[in-house]
DNA sequence: AGAGTCTTCCAAAGCGCTTTGGCTTTCCTG
DNA sequence: CAGGAAAGCCAAAGCGCTTTGGAAGACTCT
């Protein structure tokens, strides 16, 4: 059932069923009336891809996916999309990945919105002065940032959390509990969220007159292995921290592993403070010390992605607006006052 | 620049310069080797949709996304999707995710095939008698199952692991190694996947006239939290087993907890089997008592699962084949005799 | 009553590609 | 050299929608 069908059977032109459909002004309420009603009736769906090539929308929204045998995409990714997910389906609007190679996205950005494959995309793990906002925003296509990026000589929309803020009052907790030579297991830090976070521990350490020692912060791929080497290595050292600041629940599992290995204990020789991105898989509360926590959920953030995101594309949202969640401090038993 | 532009300043038909790119046979070398030429110089590339829109193929394979606020994306995926994404970009393909209630799934599916939205779809996590496999099969669009369905009245072409040869060894093994008492905790046993591995666990029983207990085998959800709760009542019980076969790695993780909560230890008290789909961020020879696990890369049945699909779509496979994987099982420290 | 203004609808021109059907031209074959 | 086949190319008709530029009729106003 097309609309040439429906026109016919309305006995009307395809124009005037497309405007009635569409919610065009022109035409009689009536007549509109008639029209939706028999277009219900009869299941007619308008065929996306003429309507696309027609207008140019496509009703989807692009994310472009980084590849490669050596590339593991973030399992965080999965939250983020379930509440993206979410919201996309009670608006009818479909996700596209396009997978690229992660040394040339730009390739593929430019082949999306030249394609006009999608209406909208979003850039995820932004980096300093990453070339994708910039790429993006001359592009002209609706996008968002999930993440900050800096450096950039001009502003773009962006949703993020407050990772400096976060980790600055994990780290000021650390320090009031008497705590003086804390550490940081960060994420890679070329991109911008381990940044901000290590600065927010660094402000918290300089209000008290203590800083971070050189080889007290290690920025690593965010893995369960790596949180354990990360740790040895800084607990095995003669000036081991007695706090340690985590930036992920996944690497916090090593980390406990390894002071357990140590014959050390959490919060009696280490006090311990991870990001909780809010998994439904693994939670901080079940750790076999509960785990104090950053806590700010990605899949919340997935769904307010989607939804500016729609609201781009739609003309309800412009310009270069910023948005940053605080994020929950949530203290468990994992911490402690420093060991004497 | 588009076909018109190209053909005008070839001084040839839009025609010919389509049966140029495309490979038809009925062009010149010598003038293909010039469209060839020309096209590449200029940086042409055809207007996807309007390609679509001509021939009804979109060069995108689908994937329907069951969300709601109740459902939670397995981290599995996102490995699979590395996979997957992995050979899609070699093949210039993409990857629509359409989101739909997890409930209804059927309607987007009518949707996505009636529209043309994609050119093949892939079906996971499938059950017995999955209504999905059914629909799509009848729909009429290459697509291909990752796992397998059970008791539907045709073929199907799908992609599986041998998940009951797998548990059925891991079963053996513990058998060969004294343990009288098995349990499975186990993914939802609605699922197929789930089924097939108690089944291997029965099977190994059986044959040496064992038994796997009511109250032995769990389905659950896989999250570390169920795996602890899980073991917590099996080892409470006054028939508590001996060994334990573990669905997933995230459970796994919960057993181990409970397990030292307990105060018993691995593998004096209960030997360890875990499935383990191999992850970037969590492995099993890093477990505390680096955990024997049944082996099968989800990362690679993305990739093939992409290949098989490509290969439907241009007509390269047909008919139901069915493919399954032998499992590993790779033997660590958790597996020991029963305990006297 | 005539001019101007809405209202409501329509025919037809795209959007950029593929594909059908046909038309030349060249090349064999007997 | 006539007749037929094959090669190489083209014009034009879709694919199914949106949108432009009217046009016809109804209504208001002077």
């Amino acid at each position: 059932m097309n609309l040439k069908q429906l026109a016919h059977m309305l006995a009307l032109s395809q124009t005037t069923v497309s405007r009635a459909l569409n919610g065009y002004p022109e035409v009689n309420e009536e007549t509109r009336r008639r029209v939706m009603d028999a277009a219900k009736r009869h299941g007619y769906r308008p065929n996306p891809s003429a309507r696309r090539l027609a207008t140019g929308k496509s009703g989807m929204i692009g994310y472009v996916l980084p590849t490669g045998a050596a590339v593991d995409i973030d399992p965080h990714f999965v939250e983020f999309l379930s509440g993206l997910g979410d919201y996309a389906r009670s608006h009818e609007l479909d996700l596209v990945l396009s997978p690229a190679d992660a040394d040339d996205q730009e390739t593929t950005y430019r082949r999306i919105v030249a394609n006009r494959q999608v209406d909208a995309v979003y850039i995820s793990s932004p980096r300093p002065q990453d070339s994708r906002v910039a790429l993006v925003s001359t592009l002209g296509i609706p996008y968002l940032v999930h993440g900050r990026s800096e450096g950039l000589d001009f502003d773009y929309p962006y949703l993020d959390i407050d990772n400096e803020g976060a980790f600055h009052e994990a780290a000021r907790l650390l320090v009031q509990l008497g705590h003086r030579r804390l550490a940081l297991i960060n994420g890679d830090d070329r991109e911008t969220f381990a940044i901000h976070r290590e600065r927010g521990v660094r402000r918290a350490l300089a209000a008290s007159g203590l800083t971070l020692g050189e080889r007290h912060v290690c920025s690593v791929a965010m893995t369960e292995e790596n949180g354990y080497r990360a740790t040895r290595r800084l607990l095995e050292a003669s000036d081991a921290p007695t706090a340690i600041a985590c930036s992920s629940l996944i690497m916090a599992l090593g980390v406990v592993r390894a002071v357990r290995d140590l014959g050390l204990t959490i919060p009696g020789d280490v006090s311990l403070i991870a990001h909780d991105d809010v998994f439904p898989w693994l939670k901080p509360e079940n750790f076999s010390v509960p785990l104090s926590t950053t806590r700010s959920s990605i899949r919340l953030a997935g769904e307010r992605v989607a939804e500016r995101l729609a609201a781009r594309i739609s003309g309800l949202e412009e310009g270069a607006r910023g948005e940053v969640w605080p994020v929950d401090l949530v203290v468990r038993g994992s911490v402690a006052g420093a060991p004497a």
